[in-house]
DNA sequence: CGTCTGTTTGAAGGATGTCAATTAGCGTGG
DNA sequence: CCACGCTAATTGACATCCTTCAAACAGACG
C-alpha cells in the first residue's frame, strides 16, 4: 500500500546506502529492509524528532540536513551529546530504557527515515548483514564516544575545537562533500555546550585560528586553510 | 570435551547470571549459550585480559574482581575510560573495527568468562532474547557514556568525585555488596584520570568530603556516611 | 629495613568561566 | 524593501577553579 512519495525513501535510490545500515545487504535484502522503513515530513529548524522520555519505538537515519542530541538531567543545564548528520543512525541509546534518552532537534530542514525497531530486529534476525551492521553501528558509537571522552577530560580548549573542525571535516570528505569548505549547522552556543566550553571561549578560539590562517571563518561558513595544523593541533602536537 | 573445572563457569550456577547477559534466558537456552563460552586463568593484579589493537574476537562478562579500559593516542596521555565490575561486558566498542580501541587491566585478582563474538552472533540469530539483551547492554553503554560526557562537560571537581562514589555506590548495591562500604580496587590517578582531574585534586576533595562528614575514607577503604548529600552534590544542587 | 609507588598537602600560576557591553545577523512585519 | 527587534556572535575585564610544581608522608613488598 505504497504511496508514491515513498518512492524517494527506497534505499536502493538512496546515495547515502553505502554508508547507512543496508550497507552489507544485496538487492534482494535491501528490498526486504525498504519494506519496514518509514518516511517522515521534513523537520523544519529548531522542531523535534522526538523529546527526550518519549517511549522507543524506532531509530532514524538521517537523509539529509543535520540534527542535535540535547539531554536535559535535574536541574542542571542541558548537555549536547552528539550531532548528527546524513547516513547516520540516532536513537540506538534508547533500547535499554525503552525511553529516549535525549531530545533530538533539527539544525536546519532535515528528512529522516524512520525504522521501528522491533520490525528491525526481526529483520536482522534473517539478515546477519544487517544485525552485524547494527552491531557496528553501535560499537562506532562506543568508540567515537570513548574519544569525546578523551577529548573532554585531557585536551585543552584549542585542541577540542581543532578536534572538533578535523571531525567535522572528515565527515563531510566521506560523504562527498568538500572537507575544505562546509557549513556548520550549529550555533556557537552548541558547540560550546558539545565541547564543555563557554560560548566566548568558542568565538575566542575561533578569532586566534584565523589569525593564524588555520581557517577562514565567516559566520558559519568554514574554510579550512591548513588541515594538517588543525589535525596536528587536534592531537596536541604543541610546537610554540 | 568439558574439564571439570569449567563447570564453574556455568551460567547456571553463577551468582551473577541474573545481571550478566544470559538474564532473559530459559534453562534449555543457558545451556546453548553456556556451551560458547570460555573459563580464562584468573588475572593477576596489572595484568591486561587483551591489549588496544588486538584483534578482536571475543566479547568478556567480568565473573570477579574488576578491570579498567586504557585508551592511548598519538604521543597524548593515556585515558581510562571505564571500569568494568562483575557481570559488565567487556570489548563491545571493538566489534566495529574488528580490533579492540583500549587495553584491558586487571584493577585486582579478576576472572572473565570469554564469548567468543562469531559464534555469539550466531546464537543471536536463534535467541532473541540473548540478541535483545546484547542490544540493551550495548545501548545502556552508550547511555552511560553520554552520562560520562555530561559529567566532564559540565561538573565541578566536587560534583565529579560525588558522582563517581554514588554510581560505584548503586553499582555494588545492585550486585548485592553494601553501597555505604566498599573498597576502591582503583588508585587515586586511575579516578582523576577517568574523571579529568588531577591526582592531587582528587586527594584534596576527598579530604574535604570527609571534613564534611560525607564519607569516611581510609586509604581505598570507603565509607559512605551521607548517601543523599553526595547524591545531591553529584547533582548540582549547589546549598552553600 | 629500605625502596618504590601511591597519597597527601602546600603554594603559585594559568586557562577558562563569568559578567558586561557592543556588534552583527536574520526573520518578521509594516 | 526597509526598519525593527530579537537572537547570535564578538570582545574586553576580571574572577576562580583547577592544574602544576614541589615536597613530605604513608603503605606495600621485597
Amino acid at each position: 500500500m505504497r504511496r508514491p512519495r515513498l518512492q524517494e525513501a527506497r534505499c536502493q535510490t538512496c546515495s547515502l546506502s553505502s554508508l547507512c545500515l543496508p550497507l552489507a545487504l544485496g538487492t534482494q535484502e535491501m528490498d526486504s529492509f525498504d519494506a519496514i522503513i518509514q518516511r517522515r515530513a521534513p523537520l523544519k529548524k529548531g522542531e523535534a524528532l522526538l523529546r527526550q522520555g518519549d517511549p522507543f519505538t524506532s531509530v532514524f537515519a538521517v537523509r539529509s540536513g543535520s540534527l542535535k542530541q540535547i539531554t536535559s538531567e535535574g536541574d542542571g543545564e542541558d548537555q549536547l551529546t552528539n550531532f548528527y548528520l546524513p547516513s547516520e543512525l540516532v536513537g540506538l541509546d534508547g533500547i535499554d530504557e525503552k525511553h529516549y534518552p535525549g531530545s533530538i532537534i533539527a539544525l536546519e530542514t532535515t528528512t529522516v527515515c524512520e525504522i521501528p525497531f522491533d520490525r528491525l530486529d526481526q529483520l536482522s534476525e534473517a539478515l546477519p548483514e544487517l544485525r552485524n551492521q547494527l552491531y557496528r553501528n553501535m560499537s562506532k558509537e562506543l568508540r567515537d564516544d570513548r574519544r569525546m571522552l578523551r577529548l573532554l577530560s585531557r585536551k585543552t580548549a584549542d585542541e577540542r575545537l581543532a578536534s572538533f573542525l578535523v571531525n567535522l571535516s572528515t565527515r563531510f570528505r566521506r560523504r562527498g562533500y568538500s572537507p575544505y569548505s562546509f557549513r556548520l549547522s550549529m550555533a556557537r552556543a552548541d558547540i560550546g555546550n558539545y565541547l564543555g566550553l563557554a560560548v566566548e571561549t568558542v568565538s575566542r578560539i575561533i578569532g586566534r585560528f584565523q589569525q593564524h590562517k588555520l581557517v577562514d571563518v565567516q559566520g558559519r561558513e568554514v574554510h579550512i586553510l591548513d588541515l594538517d595544523a588543525l589535525e596536528a593541533l587536534a592531537e596536541g602536537d604543541h610546537e610554540h
